[in-house]
DNA sequence: TATACGATCACCT
DNA sequence: GGTGATCGTATAC
């Protein structure tokens, strides 16, 4: 069965929508021609400038600028001084909004990813943000990417969900304000906490 | 220039 | 449950 990838229709919507749609999706990482991928199994959505945990709250800067241009783009960051986070660039042009992949399920080329990770525990391989970026070998030189378009990152359609498989809460490690700690903006797939 | 800190993880108790 | 690693950003001076 032959998998489409996603086009930029499905990133140019709501977030929340976006964020809860790439549950089950497969996220794929091409390197020296070998597929490395995993189906995306938690999400959160980081939704404009009044959003106090998305970085864009503090206005456009030349970190966030990919936040504020087309969706379907990738929006990488390096933080905590050794890890990265990817996220998908998603609504309109001039909105500043993204969707954090923060779990996957590993299914091709699992060795290659094991590798990279320095052969972690077992359920541990890509069970976080930074995790599965190292494991995909994901940083700051994929920011910006299209993956509509690259050979190098991209998201492909799968089967669909059962939407009684999808846990709702409030996202994690936010440090900002109450309101921004409440919300539910936090997607899981398949009763994972 | 200088400084404080973060959408994390690994390792410790 | 606590903390150190380690550095790019944003912001203050």
């Amino acid at each position: 069965m032959s998998s489409g990838r996603l086009g930029r229709d499905f990133y140019a919507r709501d977030t929340l929508k976006v964020a809860r749609e790439l549950l089950g999706k497969r996220l794929v990482r091409v390197i020296d021609g070998e597929r490395l991928s995993g189906l995306i199994v938690e999400t959160e959505a980081y939704i404009g400038e009044e959003d106090r945990a998305c970085h864009a709250s503090r206005g456009r800067t030349p970190r966030t600028e990919v936040m504020y241009g087309p969706p379907g783009h990738a929006y990488i960051y390096f933080i905590y001084g050794m890890y990265h986070c990817l996220n998908v660039v998603t609504d309109g042009v001039g909105f500043p909004a993204a969707v954090l992949i923060r779990g996957i399920q590993p299914e091709e080329s699992v060795e290659y990813m094991r590798r990279n990770r320095r052969f972690p525990p077992e359920g541990e391989l890509t069970n976080g943000p930074g995790k599965l970026c190292q494991a995909l070998a994901i940083d700051r030189s994929l920011n910006g990417l299209d993956l509509c378009q690259s050979d190098l990152l991209f998201i492909e359609e799968t089967r669909a969900v059962d939407p009684g498989e999808i846990e709702v809460t409030p996202r994690i490690g936010i440090r900002t304000d109450e309101i921004a700690k409440r919300r539910p903006w936090r997607f899981l797939l398949g009763g994972k906490v």
